[in-house]
DNA sequence: TGTTTTCTGTATCGACCGGTACGGAATACG
DNA sequence: CGTATTCCGTACCGGTCGATACAGAAAACA
């Protein structure tokens, strides 16, 4: 990635250890909601070596969204690899669950609580956001797409109205999770969900 | 309410007009995402005008969910007037996808759109909507206490978990309209909602 | 050790935020 | 017509926003 460097002054922090830090501020307060102050006190470093090692508040954002993929929400990955749609739907929304309502987790989904709405100087994030939501959805359509072609869902299901309904329930239980439900509740309201699910 | 002023000079706009303008923005543009010119301007009215009928910015959107509740959100009491829980949670449903994309609407729902998270200032805007949200919650789960008392629901059904169920479905497609999913698409999701419904 | 390079910290920038003081305009009342 | 009362519009307030200039500190290299 970046190679290191030795000559001059080395940076007295750990930049993925800032990052995580960045990410755990944004996870609660959003993008907007989220001020530089709010940043460097919680990376523990000062304005000008966020900037320097970041670029900006944007770019620092965008690095954070790249790590909240990898990390948190990784589990999306493992759960469209699963032999079958019923293993992978019921995969993607356990581990919506696990991730909105961990105890050690900020509470919600990071790409819901950010922005879904934005004035002037969000916009790019947002639609950012919105993008990276379709390109979720777009993924469970081609895995559904695929478990129809092998026969583990009915040959008249439609991967796309399937794959909307399970975005439709993650980030619906990503707005319950910030209104406080449970864990508990929102097992048995995924539990509900796979009532609906032809397989 | 107001009793109507006979001396001084008489206001040069319409109150319920602004609000229905105010209420416009910021279900496009979020509490916080609305600045005061964003407001004003729509509004058709200077800043102090606004200040003077409606107090301030956090006043007026409150004023502005009350008459989101009273108008197009109203079918949420109409639909919990329902004879059957099944028609109670159709009509929710279907209400729902109907104000969430109906072309003269800005797209998804003010509640959602205007603060899932937030900074410092928009805090409690935010504490509001989420009560707010918990409130309708609450209003489901009595309604589908009544349907199991009445025997429309199974006698072993949980009013909670439908309630918190059919919430998580309606959040979860104001996310989708507000990332672009259309009405068809919408109305598939419902009817899929729907095959998990125990009546 | 002197030079170069890079990072750190203070102090500050212009822009915009929500909110308001104040003077003039427009009406009702006497 | 004069006065009291209310509204309108400009112009401005202190605070906070994201972003940066600049000087000093800390390392590598000669």
């Amino acid at each position: 990635m970046e190679r290191t460097r030795t000559v001059g002054r080395p940076r007295s922090f750990d930049a993925d250890d800032a990052l995580d830090r960045a990410l755990r501020v944004f996870w609660r307060k959003g993008y907007e909601g989220t001020s530089l102050p709010d940043l460097t006190k919680a990376m523990r470093i000062n304005r000008p070596s966020m900037y320097a090692a970041f670029g900006n508040k944007e770019d620092l954002f965008r690095k954070v969204l790249d790590r909240y993929d990898s990390g948190p929400a990784g589990y999306t990955r493992e759960a469209l690899e699963r032999p079958t749609a019923r293993e992978v739907v019921e995969r993607l929304l356990e581990g919506a669950v696990d991730l909105l309502t961990h105890p050690r987790n900020p509470g919600g989904c990071l790409m819901v609580q950010a922005a879904l709405a934005s004035g002037k100087g969000g916009e790019p994030i947002r639609r950012e956001l919105a993008g990276r939501r379709a390109a979720g959805v777009a993924a469970i359509r081609r895995r559904l797409r695929r478990a129809i072609a092998e026969g583990d869902l009915p040959r008249d299901a439609d991967a796309g109205v399937l794959a909307r309904f399970v975005a439709t329930a993650m980030h619906g239980m990503a707005v319950q999770a910030a209104s406080g439900a449970s864990r508990k509740e929102l097992r048995r309201v995924v539990a509900m969900f796979l009532r609906a699910w032809p397989s």
